[in-house]
DNA sequence: TAGATATTTAGATAAATGTCTAATTATATT
DNA sequence: AATATAATTAGACATTTATCTAAATATCTA
C-alpha cells in the first residue's frame, strides 16, 4: 500500500481538514485546537493522533501543553499526486499510488 | 458541509485513486476498468458510483458499454484547497472548507 | 506532597464503508 | 423472440470509523 494512503484517509474527515487549516496560521496546543470544535477533547485527541500517524502534523510537549504543527513535506507529496493527475499525457502503469 | 467533502472522501480509497489514474490516460468502460482489479465487478461499479457522486468522473453509455471519463474541474477545486494550505500567510476563518 | 490543569488512553457504541453473491436492467445479436 | 453480454442494483456481512464518558498519565504550583 502506498505511503499516500494514510494522508489521504486522514484528509477525508472535515474536522481534520479544519485542524490542518488552523495549523496553517500558527502552531497550537491540543486545548486551543479543541476550543474551536463542539466535539469532546478526547475526540479531538483522536483526530490529532490520526494526523500524526499520517505525518501531516508533528507534536512537541512544552510544559503542560502539547503543541501541534503542520508538517508541510507530506503535504507536498499529496500535492504531487494531484500534479501528476493534471498532467494528462499518458498511462498509469508507472504511478506510485 | 463543504462541497469538497465528497471528493475528499472519494479519494480516500486506493482503488478509487487507481481508477482516477487509469482514466487520466484515456476514457474506459466499466468492464475495462474492472479488468485491472481483482475485485468483483459490482464492487468496481460501487466505486465508480462514488466517484460519480463526487463529480470526479462522468459516465456515458455507448451501446452495451458505459464509458467513464475524468472530470478535471472538480480536481482543480481540490488542488486549490492544497494550494491555500501551502500559502502559510494567515488564518483560517475565511476558508471554504 | 496534594491539588489543579492539560492531554491521552481505554472501552463502548452507532454509523459508515468496502466487499461479496444473486438478481435485475439495458442493449445487441442470432 | 430468445439468448448473450455489459453493467448496475439489492441485500447481507465484517471491518473501520467517529464519537462519547470515564479513567489514567504528565506536568506545574501552592
Amino acid at each position: 500500500m502506498s505511503i499516500l494512503n494514510m494522508p489521504f484517509k486522514a484528509l477525508s474527515d472535515p474536522s481534520r481538514r479544519k485542524i490542518i487549516q488552523m495549523l496553517k496560521g500558527k502552531d497550537m496546543t491540543a486545548g486551543e485546537i479543541a476550543d474551536n470544535f463542539q466535539m469532546s477533547k478526547p475526540s479531538i485527541s483522536h483526530h490529532l493522533s490520526i494526523l500524526k500517524q499520517a505525518d501531516l502534523v508533528t507534536d512537541e510537549r512544552r510544559g503542560q501543553n502539547i503543541y501541534y504543527s503542520l508538517n508541510t513535506t507530506v503535504f507536498q507529496e499529496v500535492v504531487n499526486w494531484f500534479f501528476n493527475m493534471t498532467d494528462r499525457s499518458g498511462g498509469f502503469e508507472n504511478e506510485k499510488d
